[in-house]
DNA sequence: TTTACATATAGCCACATGGGAATATTTAAA
DNA sequence: TTTAAATATTCCCATGTGGCTATATGTAAA
């Protein structure tokens, strides 16, 4: 029961949401999220706790960057179904959409260079 | 993604977990969930409220008793998706068994009997 | 070892939400 | 029209949560 409502909560956010639907596309790390999501940092760092938490997305560190993906094997079965159904649903949002065109053209090396 | 959200913050509380779990097994009317979750009953009524409005379950009046069931149509396309999961999820979960057994053997005539 | 940048954590605030008691409303029976 | 039962609504309280700022931690380059 926890493991199932601890997905749900996670997916119960328009910001999470967005993360999810943009980690469909590629691999992002806290700084592009937070650039595009433009939200602080520690917001965003506090979502991915809390998608990582509920098996949705894991990690691998690349120097300081934290490159966030969504999570590929059957660990969590509700995470997976959920994210299974994400790769199709509100794709056609509109806020999802802005987000994801901005995902693709921000670049982490010139986020801080404005 | 209203919508959406609306149908994950549904599935989001334990509560309305059994009851969409009872009510996978019968139609139930506000006093018999009532006795079976042991909450108050103004306390189901909101239950039942955003179980509604979230799309996934809908009633028809029996005389003053208000008869809840699971939506059958597939106008909420995300509700009816997550209630075939449903169907499937925590069937096995201690604390949806226990509601389950319970709600097999309460009588709505009887509730306010002893 | 500084310095700079990326991320995480801690602490705070406004608002949402699950719970209950009290009360209003609805419906049928007396 | 009372009366009684089922349900919905209102109001309140404690807790959870998304947002922020400030700060700590980690990591690599100078």
């Amino acid at each position: 029961m926890k493991d199932f409502i601890r997905v749900m909560k996670a997916l119960s956010d328009p910001s999470r949401i967005k993360i999810i639907k943009m980690l469909g596309e590629k691999e992002m790390c806290v700084c592009e999220m937070t650039a595009v999501l433009e939200l602080a940092q520690p917001t965003v760092s506090k979502h991915m706790k809390v998608l990582e938490d509920a098996g949705l997305v894991d990690f691998s560190k690349q120097g300081s960057w934290v490159n966030y993906r969504l999570v590929q094997d059957d660990s969590n079965q509700y995470a997976q179904t959920m994210l299974i159904h994400m790769k199709k649903w509100l794709s056609d949002d509109k806020q999802v959409m802005d987000v994801i065109i901005r995902a693709k053209s921000v670049n982490r090396s010139r986020i801080n260079a404005a």
